[in-house]
DNA sequence: TAAAGTCGTCAACATGGTTGTCGAATTCCA
DNA sequence: TGGAATTCGACAACCATGTTGACGACTTTA
């Protein structure tokens, strides 16, 4: 059998991101959070159980301080972060997640842990710790957390 | 060794996506086309050699035919496709790539089966087979074209 | 031939990115 | 210690891309 035209790798690894990101969505909203956006989640990821300011937020996310602030208005407006003065500082405003988006973090956790094992039932532990191997290799593992901008340019 | 933690495997997947569609773009840029958008790239492969309308397009793209039709206005104004009326029928106009486009579409498709050798040199044939076939069967193969639009919502 | 459907476009709007600017607050250093 | 440099968050203007709704022009169909 002929090996696989070379186009076909990036549509394979690209569908198999989406289809993991849309199986955590659907079942979010099962859940009880059916208004996270797959660029909400990694946005809730990057402030993270601490918290973060705008600016550390965009430099987590590879976007502008501008972009951040607006992401974070956004998941204020759905109730899953809020800001807060810094006693220390009173120019910052510490970006935290409330009860709400803490909750939606950790159901997304537990629901990729189920993904994954998905994955081993259907392909065999071995295959899917080879996949994640082989990809760490070949992207050196350095996670960017911005996407949607970084598609459309 | 532990396994790796749930939420690795979709951004491991994304980042292999990532990769390859930056070392393309890079190397597009280096041929002489650097205004090529990932987004453009997929929307020259749904317009095809022989043309589609903007409404066609817009289904292949799992978009609106107004927002196909915006984006053909973009790969027309930088010369990557052009517009012509159906002369049979009066309604419809046939969007087309120019030498340009098509040339750009060539030149992507080597470049992936460059990107795809240099896989198969880092982690051998078997590896990178198995890894598509692996993912053929998590996915079913169903490939989407539209990206931008489903993440941000 | 009249009604129904399709095609492309325009308008209005939402989202999310950019750059530039600015006042306020803090830090640095001579 | 006090002025200069820096940083933070916000505002504005702009671009790119998506959405719906509407509409005129043109088929297709009943």
């Amino acid at each position: 059998m002929a090996d696989a035209p070379g186009f076909e790798l990036p549509l394979l690894l690209f569908a198999g991101f989406r289809t993991l990101i849309d199986d955590l969505h659907a079942e979010l909203a099962r859940q009880g959070h059916p208004d996270v956006r797959p660029a909400f989640g990694f946005a809730m990821q990057a402030i993270g159980g601490r918290g973060a300011t705008a600016s550390e937020l965009g430099k987590r996310l590879g976007v502008s301080k501008q972009a951040a602030g607006k992401t974070v208005d956004r998941l204020e407006q759905l109730g899953y972060a809020e800001r807060a003065d810094d006693p220390d500082d009173a120019r910052r405003k510490l970006v935290r997640l409330t009860p709400r988006g803490i909750d939606s973090l950790a159901r997304s956790a537990a629901i990729f842990e189920t993904l994954r094992a998905n994955w081993v039932k259907e392909l065999g532990a071995d295959r899917v710790r080879a996949l994640e191997a082989d990809l760490r290799t070949m992207t050196g593992g350095g996670f960017r957390l911005d996407v949607a901008g970084w598609f459309a340019g």
